[in-house]
DNA sequence: CCCATCTTGGTACGGTGTACGCAAGTAGCT
DNA sequence: AGCTACTTGCGTACACCGTACCAAGATGGG
């Protein structure tokens, strides 16, 4: 009978109803987070089967007690670090401090756990934890009428706004750990090819972008927040009060 | 002497000057075409160096004598493709057209070759024809007066929002290849639970959402034109005119 | 012709996710 | 109390992966 169970929110942790067998060992919660923190040490690669197995103490095989899949436990720990946000309870009514607030604590979120930002997106995430930022942003603009297909097109501007950023931010943060060349030292590689390529004179833009690559720059943070407010004006601008 | 050979780019393909040694059997050209052909059909992940080596019929250790590593042929398979957007040699001068040439484009490319928004950022590609595209792209704002600071967070803003637009859309397609379960499935797979977080009440914003996704919608094309109308008006206020 | 040099590709190593099945623990029923 | 049915932990095995190493063969210049 059941369901499909298709989903792990539909399979919470397997209760421990009295009944026959042994008593579990360990626990999802164990799992997870141990997950988490050698995705944090050494990226979401190396939070293989075994790695993690091994770090709680368990046999590889144990986990499969846990969890379904790799995959399963991949959306378990996205939902839990989710949960840092901690957005308050509902908006406030002021919907750019809001919008700003989930952009804000959703780039902080990606930078503490870098590997955030190298999920290839798919089905969403619907745990309890991603929901309750979804129904943060969403309710931010309760007080405006529009179509659902504006709503979702309007976050979907600002979740891409900060995915984005983020992403190209990290990217270098994840390489680094990688390879263990970080930006400046493969600037520095890069040079001679860099010096030909000014040098060849057919990218001239493309120079002038390269040649002052060198001197002070705006800090992320402050780049970050002169994007955010080009992409909340360009909400602002497609909304219409409501009733 | 030479140099520290760090990039791809620095390292041609090998010529075949006159010395000792059988010919060459392969190409790195044929080695890039079988891998786009391979990761086209099957995604990324199963353009293997096996793979790939099975494909033009060769041994797999023999793809180690037309590319460095696998990294290295995934930075080759990027550029390659990315000539098929198939942009003009240089922009019109309507800055407008152009840049929604580029967004258009682009979309274009990585709905063709989905596994372009499987790739984690790190460091740049600057292989011939990204360079082209970079070039273009911002050498659409010459006529306007701003830092580079300035230029590099408005055109940005324009790749972020098309990468982060089509990463969803693709995210799909991506993942209904993978497991053989596609949007349409899923939702109905996973609608018991749908159904179960509506019923809850708890989140009522999400829920109007859910609900009207059974309606018909806008087309993904109309959804990604009028979200890149809003990015384009936000880059128009941002516009200076030059000298 | 010789040989220095190049190319091909087999084998092997250390990794991955997970299917299968076995040994052992335990609650409920007789 | 003893049996049984079910659960748990987990060792083994398989089919993949990238690539280091090396042997064997091809070939052009002297």
């Amino acid at each position: 009978m059941g369901g499909d169970e298709s989903s792990i929110w539909m399979q919470p942790e397997r209760s421990r109803r009295p009944s026959p067998g042994p008593q579990r060992a360990y626990s999802r919660q164990q799992v997870v987070r141990a997950a988490i923190k050698i995705a944090d040490q050494d990226g979401l690669q190396a939070a293989s089967m075994r790695r993690i197995a091994a770090e709680i103490g368990a046999g590889t095989m144990t986990l499969y007690q846990y969890v379904r899949n790799r995959e399963d436990l991949m959306e378990l720990i996205v939902d839990e670090v989710t949960g840092e946000m901690g957005l308050p309870e509902r908006p406030s009514g002021e919907w750019r401090a809001d919008a700003a607030a989930v952009a804000v604590a959703k780039r902080d979120l990606y930078l503490r756990h870098t590997w955030l930002a190298t999920r290839v997106p798919g089905h969403p995430v619907w745990g309890p934890h991603s929901l309750h930022v979804q129904e943060f942003l969403l309710s931010s603009f309760d007080a405006f009428e529009m179509s659902v297909d504006e709503l979702v097109s309007l976050t979907g501007l600002l979740n891409g706004y900060v995915e984005s950023f983020v992403r190209a931010e990290v990217g270098w943060q994840e390489e680094a750990r990688r390879t263990g060349v970080d930006m400046q030292e493969w600037m520095r590689r890069t040079a001679p090819y860099a010096r030909h390529l000014v040098i060849s004179g057919r990218y001239p833009a493309f120079s002038r972008v390269l040649m002052e690559n060198t001197s002070p720059h705006m800090e992320p943070d402050a780049r970050f927040h002169y994007g955010l407010d080009r992409v909340l004006d360009s909400i602002e601008a497609s909304l219409k009060p409501g009733t």
